[in-house]
DNA sequence: GTACAGTTTTAGACTTTGTCAAATTAATGA
DNA sequence: TCATTAATTTGACAAAGTCTAAAACTGTAC
């Protein structure tokens, strides 16, 4: 990734301090929630409202700048490592989020058997489990 | 699927028209909301709390009874197909969702090289895609 | 059949995550 | 610098679900 404002200007977006900041925080906490966000803005630049770091993540993911995800149990996480068609593991307990390279190939995956007649243009894998810690956890 | 109140009782929960309501609603609208599963009911019984469906719904789903499945951008959806680890088609437009036999096996997709130290127990696959209605919708 | 104990159901308030809309403020380009 | 355009803020709102306490019901023991 490179710095966060000439990613802003290659995609016409004005350059503001709330964009950059939360193009930072993303950068610097993959599959951190919104709140998550806000917070560590909050700790950058003094003040954020709710509703623009909804606003700045929304515009992100809508130019392809950063991805969101969002397993069950969980509000929505965002990352910046995008297009390259990894895959998450996630804890049932904790929610602990780990990246994993995706299992069949570069752009796989895409293979229902093309069923129903929908054109399918993604397969979203996501592995539940349980993290070491919550393993220990649990023996304990 | 045996008779609702067979299936109540060998898992050792009372029976009670909720209940078993509850349970036909999934069996014949497989994929339908919580929301979707009230009105059923009460067309069938005449009257439900909104409460005593998520009551029912989780109940069953603790139980494995059913399995409920949470798309992005969408409630919560409950089904009676439990145990073939079958997967699903869901159209980014209309929400319309297909099951898919699992691509790999019986057992299948649980290889995710057991990375990160997590203990995996399930590879949860969504396929997203437009459905055919959608595809005519678009084209027109 | 009754009565009792333990569950379920219900109603209503509440929480979380996110969106909408209008007013204010800031960024860009001339 | 000014005008134009776009972004940010504030506050209300919405959807999906959970929490709680009171009322109703189920299963079981007489
Ligand atoms: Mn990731
Ligand atoms: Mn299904
Ligand atoms: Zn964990
Ligand atoms: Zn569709």
């Amino acid at each position: 990734m490179q710095d966060p404002e000439t990613t802003l200007r290659q995609h016409d977006l004005p350059v503001t301090a709330q964009r950059l900041a939360v193009l930072r925080a993303v950068a610097h906490h993959p599959h951190a929630t919104a709140d998550d966000l806000a917070e560590q803005v909050r700790q950058e630049i003094g003040a954020i409202s709710r509703q623009s770091v909804y606003n700045v993540l929304n515009v992100l993911t809508d130019k392809g700048i950063i991805r969101r995800i969002q397993p069950a149990h969980s509000p929505a996480r965002y990352e910046d490592r995008v297009g390259d068609n990894h895959h998450h593991l996630v804890c049932r307990s904790c929610g602990q989020t780990e990246d994993v390279c995706c299992a069949v190939g570069a752009a796989p995956c895409l293979h229902a058997h093309d069923q129903h007649g929908f054109q399918i243009d993604e397969a979203e894998v996501i592995y539940w489990g349980t993290c070491p810690a919550c393993q220990r956890k649990s023996r304990s």
